[in-house]
DNA sequence: GTGAAAGCGCTAACAG
DNA sequence: CTGTTAGCGCTTTCAC
């Protein structure tokens, strides 16, 4: 129940009329950026020179060096952009590309976690950064406007589903671009980076079975990526004839899509004794659902997760589950992209990256 | 524990030799990208007119329209952004700064509503939005030198912290910008847009007054935020005299903070009959302590609750709050922006918006 | 309406 | 090592 408007003026909007000024360097002219030559000009010097300080002063005599950046700090100058890429053909910055349809990808700490590995890699080659959305398909048209105009030197896509069409699109402009994961049906022609899926759900499913667990089910992520379809795969190798449709429930990442299948699951098995869940969030839910069903975790039935995140360490039991090697991957990522903006490389470039079982009390 | 590396070889690359290329329109050379003249050429135009089409197609005969934008079709044109923002002096883009030296934005799910209505507001202008970071000193020096380099053409501040360099360095810098809250000492000279949370904490704290609440203690945000201080400020002026240091506890937003804080009140004022918490979830992390302590909520204690989160209609009891107008925020932050950007305001605007209070069950 | 031409500010190749 | 110069690709007057 809403109890109203605590404040009767929906808006105050003050402008100041008179007040202090923002202080600022000094301007050549009002509202005029300074510009290189404006640098050269007080600094004695040649645009050439200052030119060449200002890309890392090789071949610079140390004296004119310091003139240069003593008359770049007076005058406040920093570079025009436009101006140097148009002439050099090299923006400095690297998109992060995030088509999400819904509204998963903000919520992933793990997404934090790559925009943060990311931005220190590519800082290391002077790039930039820049997190780029698209919640819908005008917006994923407009993003591509973005990208094929020339704003970035590469892009760094997050983990895309199938048919996604921006994928496409930027690809076939010739944009160079790394995947995070593998890119259902552009497994080939482009450049990707990935945990192992299929290795890390076998092992992970042998485990359990090692273990004497005879009917293991598994929840699975969306099947339309190749996340979700990869780990199902595994998980129906370590099975082999054991398998069954009846012990596959498909969730989509969420809480309560663990939870819903975590019962389905029970409910069409109820001799269940392993369970095999591709996050460790639908893990967590299916904990809960086992507990009420009075089923004891491991004693009853042996649970092991994946991702590794700090809700497994705390979960009760603390959660057996694959780790993925996050911070390498997007370490990778980086690399190959640099390699294909820079032309080292022309050959899309597949990286698969090992993980591995963290073993505590549910499994 | 962990048991061990489950794929022996540490990384698997991949190369492909032949493959077929990635399938693309055609180029005029190896290579290159096709130019405005190229599509002049081809439509057998002018590249004055070909540039008129690109922006908008004004004052061209519908015939030459169609030609040229056939012509661009056909070469798989698309605007080179550093020559158009060279010639222009617009670049069409806008960046959302986080400076983040902890990891608490991209967990808040706010970030992620931000980022969605920005985006969907600067569309309408025919802007991109970029989202860029900085996580420590170093990265918000190198994120200075983006911003002031005439990446963008203006900048939305996430809620700043008190002293933020960042702030100060683009501020000098004259890149129109607007602040998410209120810029702690640079209230006058910025813009900014932001809730009204003095009033919001007065009135949060009225309501338990009124019910005849003596105890109120209250768990606060950061100090060196204006939304910490200023909810401080308005808990403070509703209690008056029966205002006391001992029922004030300091926490940083975070869950663990909030924990803290609830005890240490309720040890310090174990007759403790209200609570205004800065944040839901601390708020929540309170009904926790309150539950262990054996004290009832609502009838013992009763709590209100700060951001109007998922989380406080799921909580036991649901939370009474304080709701934000996050929608209008970002709306009204960009309509701003626009104003300093075109031109047609030159003096900080700072607009407060009114909040309400959402009546559930535990207050 | 349309074409021609003058830059936007910088880099990079070339002399010296 | 340093100055000179020719563009980078586009927008935007200015004539026609």
């Amino acid at each position: 129940m809403i109890t109203g408007t605590m404040q009767e003026k929906p808006r105050t909007a003050v402008g100041r009329p008179g007040g202090t000024a923002v202080a600022g360097p000094v301007r050549s002219g009002p509202g005029k950026r300074p510009t290189i030559e404006d640098v050269a000009a007080l600094a004695g010097v040649s645009r050439g020179t200052v030119s060449r300080v200002l890309n890392g002063g090789v071949h610079v005599r140390p004296g004119m060096l310091a003139r240069v950046n003593e008359a770049v700090e007076t005058l406040g100058f920093s570079v025009n952009h436009a101006a140097r890429a148009l002439a050099s053909g090299r923006t400095g910055s690297v998109a992060f590309v995030i088509s999400e349809r819904d509204e998963h990808l903000f919520s992933d700490p793990n997404f934090g976690l790559f925009v943060r590995i990311f931005t220190r890699e590519l800082r290391k080659h002077g790039q930039h950064l820049l997190v780029t959305t698209a919640h819908d398909y005008e917006e994923e048209a407009f993003l591509g406007d973005y990208l094929t105009a020339g704003h970035v030197d590469g892009a760094l896509f997050a983990l895309p589903y199938e048919g996604e069409a921006l994928l496409d699109r930027v690809a076939r402009s010739g944009l160079p671009l790394v995947v995070q994961g593998r890119p259902i049906g552009h497994e080939e022609e482009l450049s990707w980076v990935a945990p192992d899926e299929e290795a890390s759900a076998f092992e992970a499913v042998r485990y359990l079975l090692r273990q004497g667990r005879r009917r293991v089910g598994t929840i699975t992520g969306p099947l339309n990526t190749s996340s979700g379809r990869g780990r199902l795969a595994g998980y129906r190798r370590a099975l082999g004839d054991a398998y069954s449709r009846s012990l596959v429930a498909e969730g989509d990442w969420s809480a309560r899509s663990g939870l819903l299948a975590a019962r389905k699951l029970l409910s069409r098995a109820p001799d269940l004794d392993g369970l095999f869940v591709h996050s460790d969030l639908m893990a967590l839910q299916a904990l809960t659902v086992l507990r009420e069903a009075g089923r004891r975790v491991p004693e009853d039935v042996a649970v092991v997760g994946f991702d590794d995140s700090v809700a497994a360490t705390m979960a009760d039991p603390p959660l057996t589950t694959v780790h993925q090697p996050l911070e390498r991957s997007a370490v990778e990522s980086v690399r190959v992209l640099n390699e294909l903006i820079s032309g080292a490389t022309s050959v899309p470039q597949h990286v698969v990256l090992a993980t591995r079982l963290v073993r505590r009390r549910s499994a």
